[in-house]
RNA sequence: GGGCAACUAGCUCAGUUGGUUAGAGCGCUGCAUUCACAUUGCAGAGGUCACAGGUUCGAAUCCUGUGUUGCCCACCA
C-alpha cells in the first residue's frame, strides 16, 4: 500500500493534482488522447466571466462548484464537453473601484483626464489594474478546481470580441433598433455617467412636501428648487376645480417676480394627489419629460437649471435677476433649504408637510441621488411595434415554449413580467473604461456646435457608425462608451466566435473551413447558463435577446439560477460590510473539495445559501474518511494487479456481494439522474450518505469481521475482498464531480496497472 | 401599488409527479481508544413540518385564506 494512506488526507496536493489535470488535455474538446475518445454528443458551458476588477468570493465558489459538478459528470458519461472561462472588463463596476484606489491616492479620474492624453493615460491605468486582478482571479478558478478549458479563455476587450460587438451594434443601427436620442435619463452626479434604469436603486425617504402657491393654484412639490426650471402646470382635464384655467397662461408672484405660466390638462395627472395640480418641470424629471412630449405644441421644452454636478446652474434663465441669481451655484439640497425659507418669508408656501414619505432615485454604486437629465443617448428599441417583434417577442416566446429552461421555474414569471414591461435601453455610458462607441457625428447646422460638447443631439449632427473615420471633414468622435451588459450580452455567441477564429462571419455561420475550429457551429446554443438569480434581468434576459436577434438560435437551452450566499447571519455579502470571505484562506485550511460540498449540500435552486464554516469542516472530515476507506480497503492484501477496465464480472463474487455492488450501481444511478435534473444538492447528500453510512459505516464493519476471522471460508473472503474495491471505485466515480481532488489523489494510488485520470473514467 | 419566495430538529437548511418510523451538517447527551479513520465509532435526545379551513383512503407536499420575514418590479408630484 501507498505509504501516504498512513497519514490524514493531505488537501495540500490539490494544486499538483490541478497541474496534471490541465497538462492533460482533458479540459479541451478539442482532441481525443491516447485511450481518451471525445464523444459524439455535446455538452457546454460558458462560464460567467467575473470582474476582472477585484478577488472571487464565495459567490463565484457556488458558480464553479456547480458548473464543474455538470462538466465533470458529463465528461464522464462520454460526452464532448466544454466550459469557457472567461473575465468581465465590468465598464461602470471597475470604473468605481479605480475610482475609490484614486481617491485614496488623493486624485480622481476627473483630474486625470484634465491631462493631455489623460483618457488614454486612465484607460491604460484600469487596464493594467484589470490585468493583474484577472491573473489573480484565473488563479482562484484553478483552485476551486474547475475543469474548464484555459486555452479558450475570453475577455470581454478582446479585440475578437469587440469586432462581433461592434458588428451587432450596426446590425443593430442598420435594422433601426438602436437610435441616438434626447430623453430624461438617470444621471449620477458623483460618477457623471448616466445610468440604465437597473442600475437605479429605490430608498424610502422622509421629505418636507411644500404646498407652493403658483397665483390662484397651489400644488405639491418636494423639489422646490426645480421650480425655476417649470415650464407649466399640470392638471387632470376632469378636474373640475381647475377647469376654469384649464389652456390658459396665469400669473405667479414668485421669487423671480412675476411670471407667468401655462395650465394644461394631462390624463397621467391624479387629482386625488396633493391638490391635484403638478409643476411641469421637463429638464429634471421623467415624469415631467413625458408630459411636455405629449404637450409639445402648447408649452416650453427643458430648461436646464441644474448642472451635471448637481449645483444650480441659473444664468442662462436667470442672469440678470439678483433675487435668483443668489442660490446659483449651491448644491440642491442646500438651494432647496435656501430657497424654502425666502418663499416662506414671502409667503408663498402655504403649508408644508414635513415628514412625507417617498422613494428617492438613488445610484446603486455610490447612492448619490440620481439627478434626472435631459440628454442624448444610444438606446435599443425595445417598445416600438419594431423592437417589440424583433427583440423582445422572440425572447419571450423562446422561455414560454420553454425552448429556454429556467431552473427554478418561478423565475420564469419573473422574467416574464419583467420582458413584457420592457423599456428601451440605454446603452451609452459616460465613462473612459469599455468599449467606445463606434460612431461618429459632424455638425449639420452651421454654428450649431460652435461651443461643442458631448452629447449631441440628433437634430444638429448627423451619424456616422463605424470604427473609422468617414471621408470629409468636420467629423468628430463619439467618446460614450457602452454598458458593459451590451457586451456581455453577447457573450455565448461572442465567445464561441472569437475561439472560433472566424472573422467577417455572416449570420448564419457557414459550415465552411475547418469544422473542428468552428466552435460556434459545434457548441452553440450551449447547453446550460449558471448564473446567480440577481442577473438575471441585467444579463441573462439581455443573451436572449440579442442571442436570439443575431444569431436566430437560443443562446442555451437551460438557465440554472443559484442563489446568493449570505454570511452566518444571513446579510448579503459584501465588501463594505467587511463580511467577505475569500474562497482562498478557506480551500488553505479546508481544502476545494470541503469547500465545494459545503456550497453544493443544501442550496437548492433560486434559494440563498448561508455560509458557516463548520459545515465545510464537516466535509473536510469526509474528505478524511474517504481517504480512509481506501486505505483500509487497499490494505487488504491480494489488491494489487486489478486491470482496467475493471469488471463486476468476477466469477469469486459471491452472490450476497453481487446484491452490494447492484445497489451502489442503483446509487450511482440515482445521483445521476439528480445531476441531470439539476437537483445537486440530493444528489451530492446521497452520495455522501451512501458512502460515509452505508459503505463505510456498515458494509465495511461487515466485511472487516469476515476478513479477521479465522474461521470464516476462504471464498467469503475473496469476494469481500473484492467487492470492497469494487465499492471504493464506485465512491470515487460517484463522489469525483462534487470532490475532484481527493477522489483522483486516491485513484492515483489505486493498483491499476493501466489507469489514467478519474476525469475521463467512464461513469459507467 | 403589483409580484415572487421563505416559514420543517437548538442553529443553518434539504425534502418536484401526495404514500410506510420527515432527513443532512453543526450543536447537545451517554458510552467506546492498541480495531482504516478522534478530521473516529456506537447509542440517543430533539420536530402538532407558521396558522386556519378544504380536497383525499392518505397532505410538509395539492387548493383557499391569514400571519410573519426577505426580495423584486412600479413615472404618484
Amino acid at each position: 500500500m501507498n505509504p501516504d494512506f498512513l497519514k490524514p488526507y493531505d488537501h495540500s496536493q490539490e494544486k499538483e493534482i490541478y497541474t496534471r489535470w490541465e497538462q492533460s488535455g482533458y479540459f479541451s474538446p478539442q482532441k481525443s488522447i491516447g485511450n481518451w475518445k471525445l464523444g459524439t454528443e455535446n455538452f457546454s458551458i460558458i462560464m460567467p466571466p467575473p470582474n476582472a476588477n477585484g478577488s472571487l468570493h464565495v459567490g463565484h465558489a457556488v458558480m464553479v462548484a456547480i458548473e464543474d459538478v455538470l462538466i465533470r459528470y458529463w465528461r464522464m458519461r462520454g460526452k464532448k464537453t466544454l466550459w469557457l472561462p472567461g473575465a468581465d472588463h465590468a465598464g461602470f463596476e471597475t470604473q468605481v473601484v479605480f475610482e475609490k484606489k484614486l481617491e485614496k491616492e488623493g486624485t480622481s479620474r476627473f483630474e486625470i483626464l484634465q491631462k493631455e492624453n489623460g483618457r488614454e493615460e486612465l484607460y491604460k491605468r484600469i487596464w493594467d489594474f484589470t490585468q493583474e486582478n484577472k491573473a489573480h482571479m484565473e488563479h482562484q478558478v484553478r483552485q476551486l478546481g474547475a475543469s474548464c478549458d484555459w486555452s479558450k479563455e475570453t475577455f470581454t476587450l478582446d479585440k475578437r470580441i469587440i469586432d462581433v460587438v461592434y458588428d451587432t451594434f450596426q446590425q443593430l443601427y442598420a435594422d433601426g433598433l438602436v437610435y441616438r436620442g434626447k430623453k430624461a435619463v438617470n444621471w449620477c452626479p458623483k460618477h457623471q455617467t448616466t445610468l440604465s434604469d437597473l442600475e437605479v436603486r429605490y430608498e424610502e425617504r422622509e421629505d418636507p412636501l411644500y404646498y407652493v402657491k403658483y397665483g390662484p393654484i397651489t400644488l405639491a412639490t418636494v423639489r422646490l428648487e426645480t421650480k425655476f426650471g417649470d415650464t407649466a402646470i399640470a392638471v387632470h382635464p376632469t378636474d373640475a376645480r381647475y377647469k376654469d384655467v384649464i389652456g390658459k397662461e396665469i400669473e405667479v408672484e414668485a421669487i423671480a417676480g412675476k411670471t407667468k405660466i401655462k395650465v394644461i390638462a394631462d390624463e397621467h395627472v391624479d387629482s386625488a394627489f396633493g391638490t391635484g395640480a403638478v409643476k411641469v418641470t421637463p429638464a429634471h424629471d421623467a415624469d415631467d419629460f413625458a408630459i411636455w412630449l405629449r404637450h409639445k405644441d402648447e408649452i416650453e421644452g427643458p430648461k436646464e437649471i441644474i448642472d451635471a454636478w448637481g449645483r444650480m446652474s441659473l444664468k442662462q434663465y436667470f442672469g440678470k435677476n439678483a433675487e435668483v441669481m443668489k442660490y446659483d451655484g449651491l448644491k440642491i439640497a442646500e438651494a432647496r433649504k435656501q430657497i424654502a425659507h425666502d418663499m416662506q418669508e414671502k409667503g408663498l408656501i402655504e403649508k408644508v408637510d414635513e415628514h412625507y414619505k417617498h422613494n428617492v432615485a438613488l445610484c446603486y454604486k455610490c447612492g448619490s441621488v440620481l439627478e434626472p437629465r435631459v440628454l442624448a443617448q444610444w438606446f435599443v428599441d425595445l417598445t416600438t411595434s419594431k423592437g417589440q417583434e424583433k427583440i423582445v417577442q422572440p425572447a419571450i416566446d423562446a422561455v414560454k415554449s420553454k425552448q429556454i429552461k429556467i431552473i427554478p421555474e418561478f423565475q420564469e414569471k419573473i422574467f416574464l413580467h419583467w420582458m413584457e414591461n420592457i423599456r428601451d435601453w440605454n446603452i451609452s455610458r459616460q465613462i473612459v473604461w469599455g468599449i467606445p462607441i463606434p460612431a461618429w457625428f459632424r455638425e449639420t447646422k452651421a454654428g450649431a456646435i460652435s461651443n461643442f460638447q458631448f452629447p449631441i443631439s440628433n437634430e444638429n449632427a448627423e451619424i456616422h457608425i463605424g470604427k473609422e473615420k468617414p471621408q470629409g471633414e468636420g467629423w468628430v468622435q463619439e467618446t460614450d462608451v457602452f454598458d458593459t451588459w451590451f457586451s456581455s450580452g453577447q457573450w455565448p455567441y461572442a465567445t464561441l466566435l472569437a475561439q472560433s477564429g472566424i472573422s467577417n462571419f455572416q449570420f448564419p455561420i457557414s459550415n465552411e473551413g475547418n469544422r473542428d475550429k468552428n466552435l460556434f457551429d459545434e457548441f452553440y446554443p450551449t447547453s446550460v447558463m449558471e448564473t446567480a438569480y440577481d442577473i438575471l434581468f441585467f444579463w441573462v434576459a439581455r443573451m436572449i435577446m440579442l442571442g436570439l436577434y443575431r444569431t436566430g438560435k437560443v443562446p442555451f437551452e437551460t438557465v440554472y439560477l443559484h442563489g446568493l450566499v449570505r454570511d452566518k447571519d444571513k446579510q448579503k455579502m459584501s465588501k463594505s460590510k467587511g463580511n467577505v470571505v475569500d474562497p482562498l484562506g478557506i480551500v488553505e485550511q479546508y481544502g476545494a473539495d470541503a469547500l465545494r460540498m459545503a456550497l453544493i449540500v443544501g442550496n437548492s435552486a433560486g434559494q440563498d445559501v448561508t455560509f458557516a464554516e463548520e459545515k465545510i469542516k464537516g466535509y473536510r472530515n469526509f474528505s478524511n474518511k474517504l481517504w480512509n476507506i481506501a486505505r483500509f480497503v487497499l490494505a487488504q492484501n491480494s489488491i494489487s494487479n486489478f486491470q482496467f477496465p475493471i469488471s463486476s464480472e468476477f466469477s469469486s463474487i459471491l452472490s450476497e456481494d453481487k446484491k452490494i455492488l447492484e445497489r451502489a450501481k442503483g446509487v450511482k444511478q440515482q445521483v445521476g439522474e439528480y445531476i441531470e435534473n439539476y437537483r445537486f444538492s440530493q444528489a451530492a447528500e446521497i452520495a455522501y450518505h451512501y458512502v460515509w453510512h452505508e459503505f463505510a459505516d456498515k458494509i465495511i464493519e461487515e466485511k472487516k469481521k469476515i476478513l479477521q476471522d479465522t474461521n470464516e471460508n476462504k471464498e467469503q473472503k475473496e469476494s469481500a475482498k473484492i467487492v470492497l474495491y469494487l465499492l471504493l471505485v464506485e465512491s470515487l466515480k460517484i463522489l469525483h464531480p462534487f470532490m475532484p481532488f481527493v477522489t483522483e489523489a486516491i485513484y492515483q494510488r489505486l493498483p491499476i496497472k493501466n489507469k489514467d485520470s478519474l476525469i475521463i473514467e467512464s461513469w459507467e
